[in-house]
DNA sequence: ATTGACTTACGAAGAACTTCGTAGTAAACT
DNA sequence: AGTTTACTACGAAGTTCTTCGTAAGTCAAT
């Protein structure tokens, strides 16, 4: 187990670490506010703390740090699956798929998507 | 939104409750004793707070309380797959059902359950 | 009826999370 | 150069979560 498991909040911020790449402080803010409304030292008291933790890195030969995801995308979704299977759904991927399947905001149109990532994905993983 | 959503040690308590039925606070601390090393006073704070929540219900007509699940294991399971949905996956599903075949610990066998749900649930759920 | 075991109620402490205010420092602008 | 603006660092407060200790109530069995 390497990485601690993000908090809502420092979610939040590696998506737009994700999206936008390297940020600094401003730049995650600038995403934020509107959504959360949430104020600047919030943001850097965060990153300090992501440091500290190891889920970001930063660049500090500017006076503006600028900050990046050390946590990569994939893994943080393998993580939080990982850690629902385990905790919900007693490891059961088969389950979870179908509570997928079941949810009551499903549309065709997403059903159909899904079974079309799965032929695909069978085609290609051979194992 | 009718429910919050449980807490990790909430939601222990919940699988005990869903797979024992309404349940003492003995009766939990015998199933999660072992596997958490908690004590029986943390049990039943818990259990009250839940009570407070409504998570749970409770019968007191003995002095011996018993707690019973209100939240039922699908309406759990939903929020939180919804809620993972929500901060990890942007909405997603076709992301999530992708993350889950990725999954590092997927084994060959699993693949082939949960291509089995999914043909089983296209036959079944005609929309 | 006294003791002992079991139970509930309550308070409190420690940890993690989230948020912000304040202070100090660097950069930019007139 | 002096002032304004932007940035970092730090501390602290409020919240939720998890845990347990202690006190008080109930019940059964001697």
């Amino acid at each position: 187990m390497k990485f601690p498991k993000p908090s809502e909040a420092e979610l939040r911020i590696l998506h737009v670490l994700w999206d936008q790449g390297p940020s600094a402080v401003r730049d995650v803010l600038a995403k934020l506010e509107k959504t959360t409304g949430v104020g600047y030292t919030t943001i850097l008291k965060l990153l300090q703390i992501m440091l500290e933790k190891g889920l970001v890195e930063r660049d500090e030969s500017s006076h503006r740090h600028v900050y990046s995801a050390k946590l990569a995308r994939e893994d943080a979704e393998e993580r939080f699956v990982d850690d629902l299977l385990e905790s919900v759904f007693n490891g059961s991927k088969k389950r979870l798929v179908l509570q997928i399947l079941e949810d009551a905001t499903s549309s065709q149109k997403e059903l159909e998507e899904i079974r079309r990532t799965i032929l695909e994905f069978e085609k290609g993983a051979v194992r």
